[in-house]
DNA sequence: CTTGATAGTAAGGTTATCTTATTATATATC
DNA sequence: GATATATAATAAGATAACCTTACTATCAAG
């Protein structure tokens, strides 16, 4: 441990307890969460990578949106929902058509097809939710989930304020 | 939405609250978290990714110890490691020195030209901490700390134990 | 001194993400 | 209504962060 923070008054406080920046911990727990839903999704036979079932759900949620207003939804950029939506269409399981108020728009909704796989994508969920969350009570769970969404809207937010720049 | 709840007793209840599931929440929230952090270090001009700053950050924290020790740390493949080493050895800010009990082994240590760089990189993790915790009292910043610490010790052992079949 | 495990690494692949440029269409302006 | 500008989706191509598999050097045990 190098004594940067006793060297430096210009080094950031170190928060006493945190041996590990949030972001670090954040980003290690996200890594392993993927790596657990994407064995899930491999283990239940589906075809999809976490970002397509991410998408399908997003879809679900959200139905006949546009592709635009579906990707800031989703928080990525149009060209990365592209490539989802490129694979859940070849499987056939989102359609993508035409708005007739703006041809250049296209609006997406799940096809039928798309029932049972959404059905296995929130099992696979729910299932790597359980393991993740062994040990915690429903109060912080829903604690978890709801400190989690502030912290990405705050991120998103920010985001956002710095494309429309 | 789709009335899947309702029309199959299989499908996995789903959480009342939770229009997102939380992995989702997670992902989503760390994927915003982490190209806050690239352009954090960007704007800094410290020549490293989040993935080598993670790194450097880890061996401050654990000097001296085997790759493979620092990688089980760290929660990532021997050979995702090697990547970040690589680079970082490069820029002249790790040493790899052959463990003299093992000489298989080599042992990772900071440079002092790393101390600079350490420090922008806790400034930046600091910076964009700030941001995405904005409106977080103290108390629930090092709530959701805990709680995702102990969320990815769960997938982390979990992991581990797959690992060793 | 062979035999089998272990530490690091080379080679090569996948996923998720981005940026930049292109095309079609819409909207505003003159 | 012709022209300029903005917007929706996308093609092309790049990058980061992972992984798996196979090889090499070394160790440890018999």
């Amino acid at each position: 441990m190098t004594d940067l923070a006793a060297a430096s008054p210009l080094a950031p406080a170190r928060p006493a307890s945190s041996e590990p920046p949030l972001g670090f911990v954040l980003v290690d727990a996200a890594r392993l969460y993927r790596a657990r839903i994407d064995r899930a999704f491999e283990g239940a036979g589906l075809g999809l990578t976490a970002g397509e079932a991410r998408t399908l759900a997003y879809v679900d949620f959200h139905p006949g949106l546009r592709q635009s207003a579906l990707a800031e939804k989703m928080n990525v950029e149009p060209m990365t929902l592209v490539g989802f939506l490129d694979r859940l269409e070849a499987a056939g399981l989102v359609t993508r058509e035409t708005d007739p108020r703006d041809r250049r728009a296209k609006i997406v909704t799940l096809t039928p097809e798309a029932t049972p796989h959404l059905a296995g994508v929130l099992t696979a969920a729910a299932t790597a939710r359980r393991e993740a969350t062994c040990g915690f009570s429903e109060a912080e769970q829903a604690l978890l989930r709801d400190l989690l969404l502030r912290l990405r809207d705050n991120l998103a937010r920010e985001h956002r304020s710095r494309d429309e720049k």
